[in-house]
DNA sequence: AAAAACTCTCCACCCAGTCGGTGCTTTCCA
DNA sequence: TGGAAAGCACCGACTGGGTGGAGAGTTTTT
């Protein structure tokens, strides 16, 4: 009822490049990135060849935001909005590289810790220089 | 008592690249490209001009593989190697760039994690597709 | 109208490797 | 002993995910 037709709800909010960076907090020169790499579509360009963006693209952005934190490739992220925009509900696919990546994500930390104690144990293997001590 | 003088014990061993390559886990052209990087410095090369390298050597790998996993730089990297090779206890060094690395990888858990939240959000919301559905 | 801020494209560069090609050296095995 | 196979060297190019700058056009502010 409240939206009839595309009158009344988000004429074209048309943001630019900058307002959208300000907006994600992402640099303008990645953004541009991301649209080269096809990951992010701009609604289209205005007479002097800006592109101009809208609400879904931010709504990308942010999908793009956290699964890159998570180290999902542009690749998998392009794959990933095709399906989105098909319209297909791609919760399930999500899931899954969320699941994934959480689950490298679990891997990293141990490799991480592993490391951390390999590190701690070379250390100790060094107190024998006193702790002071230097030169030579 | 069992080492006098240089006669018994690790006359020296020389390894190769490839044996190298295959105690530590490291691919032959990583070590390569350490050694150009400066990072690793082989104890010398046989007539052929092969590297040949050594049991501090290998130490020195371990540091290496785990502080690279902690995602330290090549230039760190070449920067401690250095003071350590120099003779000089660098282990306060060495725990200052751990607990700084430490650090920053508690960060990038916080990050990880609030990224994950912010998927599931989204994820919830997009729950209206039912979760069946889905062709084309 | 002038200046500042914004945007465009294009090209080069960064890091940490990785790949492939070509040619020499060493090792294995019949 | 000889020849194939494996190992090693060097070189240049390529990768991914951006980042930086130049030079030109556009929009906004003063």
């Amino acid at each position: 009822m409240a939206r009839r037709g595309s009158l009344s709800a988000t004429p074209a909010p048309s943001l630019r490049i900058g307002e959208v960076a300000r907006r994600t907090g992402l640099p303008v020169k990645t953004i541009r990135f991301y649209c080269d790499e096809g990951l992010l579509q701009p609604k289209g360009r205005s007479a002097a060849g800006y592109r101009l963006f809208d609400e879904e693209n931010l709504a990308e952005l942010t999908i793009i935001r956290a699964l890159r934190t998570m180290d999902v490739s542009i690749a998998e992220l392009v794959r990933i909005l095709e399906v989105r925009r098909a319209g297909v509900c791609n919760c399930s696919v999500l899931k899954g590289s969320m699941a994934a990546k959480v689950e490298s994500i679990n891997l990293r930390i141990v490799e991480l810790a592993a490391m951390k104690d390999e590190l701690s144990r070379l250390l100790d293997s060094w107190q024998d220089c006193g702790g002071a001590k230097v030169q030579d």
